[in-house]
RNA sequence: GGGAGAAUGCCCGAGUGGCUAAAGGGGGCGGACUGUAAAUCCGUUGAUUAUGUCUACGAUGGUUCGAAUCCAUCUUCUCCCA
């Protein structure tokens, strides 16, 4: 089998590591029990997790053991790295509650029949720690001037950083250290931002036992101009279906620039790398067909086959022509329209404008199709009448549509 | 605990009594061009029953015909000293 090592590096993935030459040998070596850990700061996981999902999909399909962490007593405390203020505090409710969200996630790209892989809870060590007795043990082997020197304390040394989070590192290292005494757990792994962390950890296990432990991070993922990637207008691209739905999913993949196909393919698929070098390679408008397939792949992984074909269809439908397809709808009842709604507040029922003002923009710029019919008279009225088969298709801008459907007809 | 300073729209940031719904930039949205791309260009970006009205420059109260701008108290943050 190949080393896995060698199909993360081709794929892209790997950044930083703390030992080049020994992690590549243990990994040809043995099955190597590795962790990740997740901080459950929402109620659910973005894209950028996925990343480091894939991560311990390919390891675990290379013969490997990932031990999924999910952060639930870190969460208590916020982990300072790559921000400028300071994590919302959180309620143990809460964060229990998204712990679970993430599971169920992790479910879906992992076995974990036969201890292939291992779910844990870092509430279960870090919650009832003794303060003195962890100072004692653990803090004594950190140098607080070496903390200070850390990169991802140093956007904090402008802004400021309260204790709490400065902790939040030592945390993470015991973490390490905690897993590596019960799983034997020798590497730890995570997102590029994470460098100071994972090192803390693998150093806190070179100390304390005098052991080997190691680390990689692996690239954020980012646009071709270096900022993050995954962020649509309303914040994060969700893994959650009713956070973003698949047919959004399908489309914000299907608009990636160019420049970012070929790097997507390899990060988020499981296809083969001459095929992602291929499709990468085609210039022009050729480029499509890998971002349909990139977007196809991707959709199909979190979402499932069929609701990838759905989106596919849709969009096919909407931007090509054709057949009628499954396109994110309300319904709305008759009595809504009366005898004629106009268009502003038919726009606002439909929740595809946030304000009447808005809606009013929209008209005025002739940011509105109704039925392939361009509206530009913010006096114009939506009647029962021009649904079609009581149906009506709205679109905003170029790439925003809504099937309305008329419900209880007069 | 003592002292200095800061808080402005989604974000950054200008503004020190009326001309301020608040310069400029970023981002968002719409349009043109295109390949559902990028770049570029144009428009737009508090709400509303819309040439009007209301709400808004950390919070509350005050001075004034008039306050983002002045005063008081409070909150939060930064910095210096202990």
């Amino acid at each position: 089998m190949k080393n896995v090592y060698d199909v993360l590096k081709e794929r892209g993935f790997v950044e930083q590591f703390t030992h080049e030459e020994e992690i590549i040998k243990l990994l040809g070596e043995e099955s190597v029990t590795f962790y990740i850990g997740f901080d459950p700061t929402a109620d659910s996981l973005h894209i950028g997790h996925f990343i480091q999902i894939m991560v311990m999909a390919h390891m675990q399909r290379h013969g490997h053991r990932p031990i999924a962490l999910i952060g639930g007593g870190t969460t208590m405390i916020g982990d300072p790295s790559g921000r400028t203020d300071m994590r919302q505090v959180m309620t143990r409710e809460r964060i229990a509650e998204n712990g679970e969200k993430f599971k169920k996630i992790f479910e879906k790209f992992l076995t974990f029949e036969d201890g292939k892989a291992i779910m844990e809870d870092n509430a279960n060590w870090l919650l009832d720690l003794n303060y003195i007795d962890f100072l004692r043990d653990i803090g004594k082997h950190f140098s607080v001037n070496r903390m200070l020197t850390a990169d991802c304390y140093k956007n904090r040394m402008e802004k400021g950083l309260t204790f709490l989070e400065f902790n939040y590192m030592l945390l993470q290292a015991y973490d390490f250290y905690v897993l590596y005494h019960k799983y034997g757990c020798k590497m730890q792994f995570g997102g590029n931002d994470q460098w100071s962390n994972i090192i803390a950890g693998a150093d806190l296990i070179r100390r304390k036992d005098g052991d080997s432990a190691y680390g990689m991070t692996f690239s954020l993922l980012t646009t071709s101009e270096g900022t993050k990637m995954g962020k649509t207008a309303k914040g994060a691209l969700w893994l959650d279906p009713d956070k973003t739905s698949p047919y959004e999913f399908y489309q914000y993949w299907r608009n990636v620039d160019d420049a970012d196909v070929q790097k997507c393919l390899a990060l988020l698929t499981f296809l083969p790398m001459e095929e992602v070098n291929r499709l990468g390679a085609l210039e022009g408008a050729e480029i499509n067909r890998a971002k349909e397939i990139l977007a196809f792949e991707v959709t199909a992984m979190i979402h499932g086959k069929e609701e990838a074909e759905k989106a596919e269809a849709s969009a096919k439908a909407l931007f090509e022509g054709g057949a009628d397809a499954e396109i994110p709808g309300v319904t709305i009842k008759a009595e809504d329209l009366g005898e004629g709604l106009p268009v502003l507040a038919f726009l606002e029922l439909i929740e595809l404008v946030q304000s009447r003002s808005e809606a009013r923009r929209l008209v005025q710029q002739g940011g509105i199709q109704i039925e392939d019919e361009k509206i530009t008279d913010i006096k114009y009225e939506i009647k029962a009448s021009d649904f079609v088969d009581g149906a009506l298709l709205v679109k905003k801008g170029k790439k925003t549509y809504r099937q309305v459907r008329l419900e209880g007809d007069q």
